[in-house]
DNA sequence: TTGAAAGCGCTAACAA
DNA sequence: TTGTTAGCGCTTTCAA
């Protein structure tokens, strides 16, 4: 055991330039002492002389020593990781959610697997085994939210599982959303304070559960002032620019009187609707009032005027599914859909 | 040992509804067999008595036993995972290169830790020192791409680390980049060849290497054709759709012949140019042709004409990155800067 | 064909 | 105050 010098074992460059991490033996034996009192100066457990803890903290130091988590792992019976499993392939509304939530995560030490798996659910299922195999702690899961999904199957771990910005069928499960339905509501009454009183409404495709939310919050809006949705004001298309432009100009040819606001599901949409009304002449906030949804910075300070927008606090959103997700670690049981109310931020666009 | 019931050990539901996973010990104790054999039939390794071999996989099945990858990595000093580092805090041009890396190493069975540090060095340190605490068998550095990064830092390791769509000025270092001189080339040549001859440019800000290169490449083409590019002609902005829009009115109002085209340096400045063109009646692309660069979907489907823009194939990149990291993680040593060919995508804009 | 046991790197309980 | 050792779950060599 006698005083090796710290290049013994292990520190000879291979081909590669790539050498075996230092272990606790290793700091053990140059330090000359037993790998248990390495552990306890390391850990800062029992008590020690202070010579000694000294003497091995610098050892460990000198020779780049840094526990083996995995070894850890094993021991504890606890990963210290989680993955995220998405099947968003554009990542514009699950990459601030990713974000936020491997930020608060790894504020706790735990590190996070990110797993694609758009639209393919074979690729899905595979990378759950892989996450099963690799003991993560938990699983998040994000998707494109046309629709509920099928619940991921963990099989009898028990192991934590929270949807995120996704929804599934699983009474037991446990979702996190955004306030879709508040979020309009928040943009409609807006308008209506504003003294409009025709307000339109395009938005994308029926089949999203979104589009669905934010009609009804629109509608209970119209309907807890009085007003009346008609049915020629609401106008469910594709998400994109070219399908708000469309829209805005059927709108403007309708036979009803022209609306004086129009609320729209997401920015892009948005921004069709203001182009359309500019080529028209139609003067925006003054004639009609534009109000988008996403806050999304690209779109919304590129308008002219500004748009006023629904912002789905996604960080937020992140955050929170981090802080769920611990605590059901921690061994919390939640379940249920929950939603995370949205802001309405006020640009010119409305006429505020 | 005799024939201990399944639920023997370890199944008894906690509080919490999580249980233990099984170990291969489990099954061997169920299966009436030594953990050795176990290995083996899972492994499919020595021979076995067909019999026994069954009998192991049913009562693996049965269990819902699934290796502890942990384990197995600390045996074979290999974890099998990999860390991706980003200070991109927006995603739109590192999610796909996520992605597509992602896919790449998941094909191996490598499964990949994302880490972000937006702007926060202690973070990021915190982050590799994570990394190295996981044994990650490779890094993957992305980042804003501003201007060349500190290297990261993984000590005595000798870990390979590949930089994306990012550079350092360590020489030893293996930097992957989109080719930013040859696609604005591409972008210069082809409106060469559509006849334009008095092409201005737009661009980012000069700090940007991306910006630098661009011009250069917009310079060469020009050159090459026997063309010159005024000094009057290029425009270093902001990287938004304002500054493009502002940019444009500038040129319009030169006392130069008026740019028969104009190459910009990102989608969202062209697009802003369209905007300010179509407002001073210049038809595009009969007056002035327009092309852009980073080939956003959001912004060249929604323009109108669509934008002509160069595509920086991103996910080809991401790709890339995979198959070096996975070259290098088995013991390739790669250094250097390399580019990867972008590609313009011909659209209306630019009168082809 | 199967079993036993050492070892991967670490922690923690127990001995000295 | 320090050392020894039994595991954590797995692979692999060597014995039986």
């Amino acid at each position: 055991m006698a005083g090796n010098a710290p290049t013994d074992r292990p520190l000879k460059p291979e081909l590669t330039g790539r050498r075996p991490a230092p272990t606790i033996r290793d700091v053990a034996r140059v330090a000359e002492v037993s790998i248990g009192t390495v552990s306890k100066a390391l850990n800062e457990h029992g008590r020690l002389r202070t010579e000694t803890r000294q003497k091995i903290l610098r050892v460990a130091r000198e020779l780049g020593y840094r526990p083996n988590d995995m070894a850890q792992s094993l021991h504890r019976a606890k990963s210290m990781t989680v993955g995220i499993l998405s099947t968003d392939s554009f990542g514009r509304f699950t990459y601030p959610i990713f974000q936020a939530l491997e930020e608060r995560l790894a504020d706790q030490g735990i590190a996070v697997f990110m797993c694609n798996a758009t639209d393919d659910p074979v690729r899905e299922r595979q990378h759950v085994e892989q996450l099963l195999g690799k003991r993560v702690d938990g699983i998040v899961v994000t998707a494109r939210r046309s629709d509920r999904r099928p619940p991921v199957d963990v099989g009898i771990s028990g192991l934590p599982v929270i949807y995120v910005f996704s929804q599934t069928d699983d009474p037991d499960a446990f979702c996190l959303l955004p306030d879709d339905e508040g979020g309009a509501r928040l943009a409609t009454e807006h308008l209506i304070r504003l003294g409009r009183r025709r307000i339109a409404h395009i938005s994308g495709p029926e089949r999203f559960g979104a589009v669905r939310l934010r009609r009804l919050g629109y509608r209970k809006a119209l309907e807890a002032a009085g007003l009346v949705a008609a049915d020629d004001y609401f106008i469910s298309t594709r998400w994109s620019e070219r399908a708000g432009y469309e829209a805005a100009l059927h709108l403007l040819e309708l036979p009803l009187p022209r609306p004086d606001a129009i609320f729209c599901g997401n920015d892009q949409l948005a921004r069709g609707v203001l182009d359309a009304l500019r080529e028209r002449g139609v003067a925006v906030p003054a004639d009609i009032a534009i109000v988008g949804f996403d806050n999304w910075d690209v779109m919304v300070e590129a308008t002219r005027p500004r748009l006023t927008s629904v912002d789905m606090n996604l960080r937020a959103l992140g955050h929170e599914a981090g802080d769920k997700l611990l605590a059901m670690i921690a061994g919390q049981h939640l379940v249920g859909t929950h939603h995370l109310p949205a802001t309405l931020v006020v640009r010119e666009s409305c006429g505020a």
